[in-house]
Formats: C-alpha cells, sequence, structure tokens
DNA sequence: CGAATTTGACCCGCGC
DNA sequence: GCGCGGGTCAAATTCG
C-alpha cells in the first residue's frame, strides 16, 4: 500500500520517505526549507484525490511522513489513519493533536468559504453570500526556525490570529498572483515552538516563476499544482 | 511613496 | 438563541 521512494529529487534528500501509491506522482511541489536546505519537502497532490482528501506531512528530525487520503469528512477515517499508524505521530507532536488536525482538514473541504474579495466588497453591509469550498487543501508540518517556508510563491499576509489552545498566533497569506486565490496558514505547534503547521489551499494558476524567477527550476511541478 | 504588514473589528458556522 | 472560535477585511502603520 506504500512505496518507497528511492532515487530523484526526494529519495536523494529523504531517504526514509514513505507515500501512499496513490500520492506518488506526479510530485509536483517542493519546498525548499530555509533552515534545512539539505531538505526538500514534496507535496504528493493529485488533482483528483486532492478533492476529497487531506494530506498532511509531518517533518522533524527524523524524517517525513505523509498521512494516507483520508475519505471526505471521516473524521473516524482520521483517528484509524492516527490509530494506524503510531509510528507516524512525531514525539513533538500529541496523536490527538494530530488527528484533530487532519479530520478539519477533511472536513473544511465539505464546508462553507468566502465568496472573492470583489464580490465581498459588493456584498459587504448586506448579506454576505458563500459557496461551497471545492479547493483542495493539504497541510504539513516541518521543523523550521522559520515560520514562513520559502516554496518558490510569493505571499501577502492579511491575517493574524491567536488561536484557542495554542500558544502561538496563526498567520494568514494569499498568493499575490493576480486571480490567485491560494491561501495558506502557518501557525507553530504549541507542543513544540520549533514545529511549523502549514496548510495549503486552492491551486495555483500560474508558475513560480512569474513571482521568483530563481526557482525556475520547478516550473512544470509548480504549474502543476 | 508604494508595497507589505499589523491589528482590531466584523461575520458566520457550530455547539450547547 | 447565544456565545465562542475561526477566518477575513480594511484602516493604520511600518518598511524598503
Amino acid at each position: 500500500m506504500q512505496a518507497y521512494m528511492e532515487g530523484g529529487q526526494l529519495g536523494a534528500c529523504l531517504p526514509n520517505f514513505f507515500v501512499p501509491d496513490h500520492y506518488a506522482f506526479p510530485l509536483p511541489l517542493p519546498l525548499q526549507l530555509p533552515s534545512q536546505p539539505s531538505k526538500l519537502l514534496q507535496m504528493p497532490f493529485d488533482h483528483d484525490e486532492a478533492e476529497s482528501h487531506g494530506v498532511m506531512l509531518s517533518s522533524d528530525h527524523c524524517g517525513l511522513y505523509p498521512l494516507p487520503a483520508l475519505p471526505l469528512g471521516s473524521s473516524g477515517a482520521a483517528s484509524a489513519a492516527c490509530d494506524g499508524k503510531p509510528g507516524f505521530i512525531p514525539t513533538t507532536i500529541g496523536a490527538d493533536e494530530v488527528c484533530t488536525s487532519v479530520t478539519k482538514v477533511c472536513n473544511d473541504s465539505a464546508s462553507t468559504w468566502w465568496k472573492g474579495s470583489a464580490t465581498m466588497m459588493a456584498e459587504r453591509g448586506k448579506m454576505k453570500v458563500r459557496r461551497k469550498m471545492r479547493e483542495p487543501r493539504f497541510c504539513f508540518q516541518t521543523r523550521s526556525d522559520v515560520d514562513v517556508l520559502d516554496d518558490g510563491y510569493k505571499w501577502r499576509k492579511y491575517g493574524q490570529k491567536v488561536v484557542k489552545n495554542s500558544l502561538h498566533p496563526r498567520s494568514y497569506f494569499r498568493c499575490t498572483h493576480s486571480n490567485c486565490r491560494v491561501k495558506k496558514r502557518v501557525e507553530r505547534l504549541s507542543t513544540d515552538c520549533r514545529m511549523v503547521m502549514t496548510t495549503y489551499e486552492g491551486r495555483h494558476t500560474h508558475s513560480p516563476c512569474s513571482d521568483d524567477a530563481s526557482s525556475g527550476d520547478h516550473t512544470d511541478c509548480f504549474s502543476s499544482f
């Protein structure tokens, strides 16, 4: 059920990285970790699967761990995933927290979210209109000294909020590219301030080259995300 | 001076 | 129905 990656970019960097078969490839989104330049995070991201699955990766000194795909809105599956893969849980985070996070990712896909800002501006002061959330999203955690990982895209921070049961504020970012509504949330784990949880939502409609020419080597991978 | 960030307020969903 | 919590807006502020 799991494929062990060997060779290639990821295999070379993360020899202990296991990926479920259906996440296998393409692996479109490598993330460069500023604090760990020798490591690359690959984002398993199948477009069909993404519509109904949350993906969670964890990276610490022990390696990078992807969470098996979970059925939409299935908290039970999330729990099962945690129960079934005790090894997945990093020592720096509690099992309950991980399961909660994954479940939320899945459930959010079935909830709603705000329309674009233009529409919202027009609707503001009256009744706001929402549409079904269908943006694919996934989250991963990594050990990093910096909150914002350099993934090749340019982000603008649009909010920050202290969330309950967390010692650290959660930051909200939006891709600065026009017509690209990808968002990401970044927060440090209260259980380990060195661990950063990053959640991406949506797909980029452009390549990172348009924002940052220095990451052009990953154009094809990024544009497929 | 324009772009980016900060931050308080607002809105909605959800649980009780 | 009410309160809480998460997500977003937008004015104010800071930065380059």
